[in-house]
DNA sequence: AATGAATGAGGCTTCATTCAT
DNA sequence: GATGAATGAAGCCTCATTCAT
């Protein structure tokens, strides 16, 4: 009798567990890793700071645990966008877009990713090189797989990758930071024209927009 | 005897807070903002706590000033290297050499102003900002010379300039953050054309190097 | 449901609530009173928190029983090897040489005794001093019937059973305390001879140890 | 010039630090190692918490140099007081007498020394252990000498002066720990012969008070 | 009766800033 | 102008105890 745990039908567990990773992404977006004190998360999290200290061990951890699966998500989002299409340059540029989108819709994520993951601190410096060497390592494929096809000219994709993703970080980045942003999504064309380019794509193809301008050029954001 | 006991012959006033200032970039440099405490940057001044708090009222002073004079050291060096030339282009390419060897030469400088600042915490957003906005603005400066010169088409060379300076940041970033990294001047040719090409510069002229390989490419760094 | 769920036959109610006594004189003896969390005596005792709460009030209860039949246990082993014999000062030898063969089985039983009691606080002051207390008196007894009978000449066996209680208290705690410690048994013979002596019983019955050497001589340990 | 740094003339500095050491020892004193609160050692030092921090690293730290200083003064005195005597017993005597009034005179120390030291966890058993070590390696000196001097047939000197430190240890504890104790001083002519017979010391020494008794035979108390 | 998640009152320590000398 | 001791407001984390299930 004593091994059956969980008598709630559906999904009663992981919530509070949930509740405080939701709570202290909140708080991490809004004041930073290091403005960001444990009462916070347990405020944002409807929890008391024992309650917290139940779930995770330090506060290091929850933040590392939030960039990881933060991470996750958005590289597993920009995947299954990509899945549908085939041609590299195309797949390179949903990846972009995705991004893009997935940021215009939530300045947390955002945040949290790419300003907070710097400013933690020293010691998560190691973390940080790993996401964003994640995200260059998904545009370097990309790359590699339209040099292979003879689409562009070969070149250092590694440099190139880690340029593209620079250019993005930076665009998401200034949107970020800005006193009143435009919409980042006005920044698509250019930025696509200027990455693809940059990589010799033929001017043909730059031309020819995949899709049509619209809500539905910039998908639904994760988290 | 509390009033004037000024000892040394002519040497300004400067010395002690120039010192400060330099013990204080050695130990931001070093531990980041946030994990520096004001009695390591006395201790790397040779001051005391007191000293430092006559010369500057905060340890946030010490860092925006910092920032300021670092970023304007390392612009006016730009401009400086990018004045006897003429030609958009190559003052665009300059420009990016000068950055990119003046990190190289000094892995703290780059660390200061692309980490650290944003390491420091939201405080600082407006300060960070600032800086990149200048770099940016330096690029989009070129960038119009070049279009208004028809050498390229034009574009929204705002974003283009933000992409530039992101691209370049990262690469300096990941080479900042990596455990064992390779020379930076090593990405120098790709990053170049990358970004030339992004810009549609014509191939001839991405094709000439515009300066042979050597020491020379690679100016003394600020700082 | 809630209500009367009892599984097993006959087993008392006891059970439960000794498995706690058990694994918190396991914690307590490995980690001190004060360095031992809840957790600790719920593991030990294959239970959880709450249900060390169904059994005991608080900590300090357990603890407090704990030192209380610990201290019976002891006691009573100790009447009962003395019973067998009526002469005051072989009692007196018995009762030493009982806590001395049992501590040396039992490191533990030491540790609980004679350090944790200190250990825990000033709260515990009266349960200590009680304990101690005990035990002077059981001595004192002995004592008081050598002096009745003529054995020994008269004295303040109230501070001669102190002092003998705190030698052998000693010994005890810097075999507990030592880095690598002989046996126990090793210090009986010269122990006995200085208690002895210290009560000026006559040289001729200090010379004849009234037992045999072997393992018959430490009798099994309590707890 | 800012080599000079004290320019008050007797004793100005380590007054801070001492009274730390001294708000420290009544604290612990009062309420034990564990109870006490490293704010309760600044309002005893009337100081900041951050003033301790400044002289002291840990709380911890502070405990072991009063335990070990404090046992210098006390084994200094001792030392001193001997020093008169050459008589190897008449030493000894000595030593447990002058033990004896100091703890008589201030309950504190004897407190600090003897029950906190164990109070304050398994951290400090090593401490303790030396602590308890050094006052019985003074006694084990006596008595080594008492032997070579033909005045007490041969013994295992080690137990005991274990023995001897573990009695008188016992009393004072007895003591500290009583309700309403009677005056210390009171037990002092038996334990004397008791501790003298234990070693067998002729009856014609212990017959013979070396001192009369009064306020002489108590000596001023340490610290 | 039992479980284990939750609570919240502290505890120790850090550190920017102040201030007497 | 400089020194460094002092201050005290937090910050992170622990843990005895409670409580819904």
């Amino acid at each position: 009798m004593p091994s059956r745990k969980r008598t709630s039908p559906a999904e009663p567990e992981r919530t509070r567990r949930e509740a405080i990773l939701d709570g202290a992404f909140n708080a991490f977006s809004r004041r930073g890793y290091r403005d960001t004190v444990v009462d916070d998360i347990a405020a944002s999290a409807r929890t008391s700071k024992g309650g917290i200290y139940f779930h995770f061990p330090t506060k290091e951890a929850i933040f590392r645990e939030l960039m990881r699966t933060t991470a996750d998500k958005l590289i597993s989002k920009v995947e299954k966008a990509v899945a549908a299409e085939s041609d590299p340059i195309a797949r390179a540029e949903i990846a972009i877009r995705t991004v893009l989108a997935t940021f215009a819709g939530h300045r947390t994520t955002a945040r949290l990713l790419f300003l907070d993951a710097i400013g933690a601190g020293r010691a998560f410096q190691a973390e940080t090189n790993a996401l964003h060497a994640r995200f260059a390592a998904l545009i370097e494929g990309y790359l590699d797989e339209a040099v292979g096809a003879g689409i562009i000219p070969p070149l250092d994709t590694r440099v190139a990758s880690i340029a593209w993703f620079g250019a993005l970080n930076e665009v998401v980045a200034r949107w970020l930071l800005a006193e009143n942003p435009a919409r980042l999504e006005g920044a698509y064309p250019t930025l696509r024209a200027v990455l693809l380019r940059s990589v010799a794509v033929p001017e043909t193809r730059i031309a020819a927009v995949p899709t049509e301008s619209g809500p539905g050029q910039f998908p639904e954001a994760v988290q």
